[in-house]
DNA sequence: TTCGTCCTGGTA
DNA sequence: TACCAGGACGAA
């Protein structure tokens, strides 16, 4: 579910509630949630622990606390991490429960069970990201930065953009769109690319990304933002999950394809299909 | 680099 | 009943 702009949505949302209160213990659900430590060690360390700062680093969450240590939240495909006031109704799948100390209480719930909440000082934090590409809005990543990035990689462009070790935050629905609106097909090989078509995809993934942050996410049956609304943005997608309908730029109908095990959309006549490979 | 796997529920 | 799902990791 939640790529870039979901994350980043939830953790505005979440930072001016979350600074400077305190936990004041973990009820665990379902403790694989926690991806190995122990449930009672978890409670004792978080407890107590007061909250210095919330960021983001491509999809992942830091909840940094004032005592040294630092909340990691992954939501992979179907995590909600909500903001409710205790005793509020229960939400379904409830992994985690962290009550503050102003009554309210931070939930981790989670259908699919693939997100992750761990615990670790802000120390490991540096080396838990080092495997992690580029923010794609940040001011280092700029066309020149995208062209080393994609450099001689063989690969479809779409397996380019989903890898987080070469960029990070882009997922399948972002990336698609990305691709719509640089008007490049998901599975030309990265190295075919112009410099002309760098650039397009360059602001295509950056607009892509913008707008989602702008419409406060993408959903279409599991993201939630921290308060449980549903974003916006799915009513501005030109090609993600639209097979079948018109493309908003030329009407040609939009088609569906399997990239790298991932469902991928694009427009046949807005997003030309790649020259086939020579035999050799 | 690709594939299977972790899981469960919604939909065709 | 079969297929699909927004992510990431480890194995082949």
């Amino acid at each position: 579910m939640p790529e870039l702009p979901e994350v980043e949505t939830i953790v505005n949302e979440l930072r001016p509630f979350l600074v400077g209160r305190t936990f004041t213990g973990a009820k665990v659900e379902w403790p694989g949630t926690l991806a190995g430590m122990n449930p009672a060690n978890f409670a004792d360390r978080l407890t107590g622990q007061r909250v210095a700062r919330v960021a983001r680093r491509a999809k992942y969450i830091l909840i940094y606390l004032e005592g040294g240590d630092v909340l990691v939240v992954h939501l992979r495909m179907t995590g909600r991490l909500l903001l409710r006031k205790q005793g509020e109704e229960a939400d379904r799948f409830l992994r985690l429960t962290l009550p503050l100390d102003n009554g309210e209480e931070l939930r981790f719930a989670d259908l699919r069970k693939f997100g992750r909440v761990t615990l670790v000082s802000a120390e490991e934090v540096p080396a838990l990201l080092a495997k992690l590409g580029p923010e794609p809005l940040g001011d280092e990543f700029d066309v020149a930065a995208f062209a080393a990035i994609v450099g001689k990689r063989r690969a479809p462009i779409k397996t380019v953009l989903l890898n987080q070790a070469l960029l990070a935050g882009l997922g399948n629905i972002y990336a698609d769109e990305a691709l719509f609106l640089a008007g490049i097909h998901p599975l030309r090989r990265a190295d075919s690319l112009s410099a002309e078509e760098l650039a397009r995809l360059h602001a295509g993934v950056r607009k892509a990304l913008g707008d989602g942050i702008a419409n406060r996410g993408t959903t279409f049956s599991d993201y939630r933002d921290a308060r449980g609304n549903a974003g916006k943005n799915q009513e501005s997608l030109n090609v993600y999950r639209r097979t079948s309908l018109p493309c908003p730029r030329c009407g040609a109908p939009v088609e569906r394809l399997v990239v790298g095990g991932r469902s991928t959309h694009f427009c046949p006549s807005c997003q030309p299909a790649p020259e086939p490979e020579k035999a050799s």
